[in-house]
DNA sequence: TCTCAAGGTCTACATTTTAGACCGTATAAA
DNA sequence: TTTATACGGTCTAAAATGTAGACCTTGAGA
């Protein structure tokens, strides 16, 4: 009864835009969901074992909110066994756009990053 | 005692290399530092007051993981009262270039995000 | 003497995330 | 027939993470 997830708290606009579309984004798996879903519509297992490591909870929490957002839809095939698919929309593509500068910014600078971290350790003594 | 932080943890690299930098970026406070530290260098205290609500412990651990991934400096200057100025390196800047595309897409799309809350709300009577 | 500021650390509490059991229906294997 | 699997989730208890706020040291100003 204590739980209340940010479905029902966080739906008004917030001040800051940025922070208000970052904060939901940069939640650790919202991100890749949604680089999961980008080559085309997944089943809510399939997305399970394409992530590997995302609780059902959180899988189940997060696209919600990104449905919530517009961000993918859910479709619902009542047949037996259940299906249910998850597809982005094209705001979801169109996020993608600038989300392909980030991880492309990754990927190039990864290494020198992993160099800072040496460096900063030896740097500790 | 049971808290060791990240810092010990994850310092190697992980298998893959776009979320090893993203999980760090992508918590809640690593990009708002970032971005409050684009204008230029600030301090400790100044940065607490520039975003606002955030507490010591997260600034203070925040900083210290993109200070070891090399993306700002920590000038110590042993004065009194003591002074210590973080600022982005080169590593920092050239992240915000990708950043600033995202920024942008969110201020474009915060209207239809908060539009499609509303209609989901709608939607689920 | 008291208060404030600097840049943090420490502790206790609150929130969030996780792992894993469970649900109902149906198919295939043993 | 019993067991095992899969589908798409929900629920609960425990673990991990984040928070607020007290506290620390040095020094200046009232």
């Amino acid at each position: 009864m204590t739980a209340i997830t940010a479905s029902e708290e966080i739906v008004l606009e917030q001040p800051c835009p940025i922070r208000d579309v970052l904060d939901r984004i940069g939640d650790q798996w919202s991100l890749l969901i949604l680089e999961a879903l980008a080559p085309g519509t997944l089943r809510f297992n399939a997305l399970m074992r394409e992530i590997g490591d995302i609780s059902k909870q959180m899988l189940s929490r997060t696209l919600k909110q990104l449905e919530q957002d517009g961000f993918i839809t859910r479709t619902l095939y009542p047949e037996v066994p259940l299906r249910v698919e998850y597809a982005l929309t094209p705001l979801g593509h169109s996020f993608l756009e600038p989300m392909q500068q980030l991880v492309a910014w990754a990927d190039t600078h990864h290494r020198t990053i992993v160099a800072a971290r040496l460096q900063y350790q030896a740097s500790q003594t």
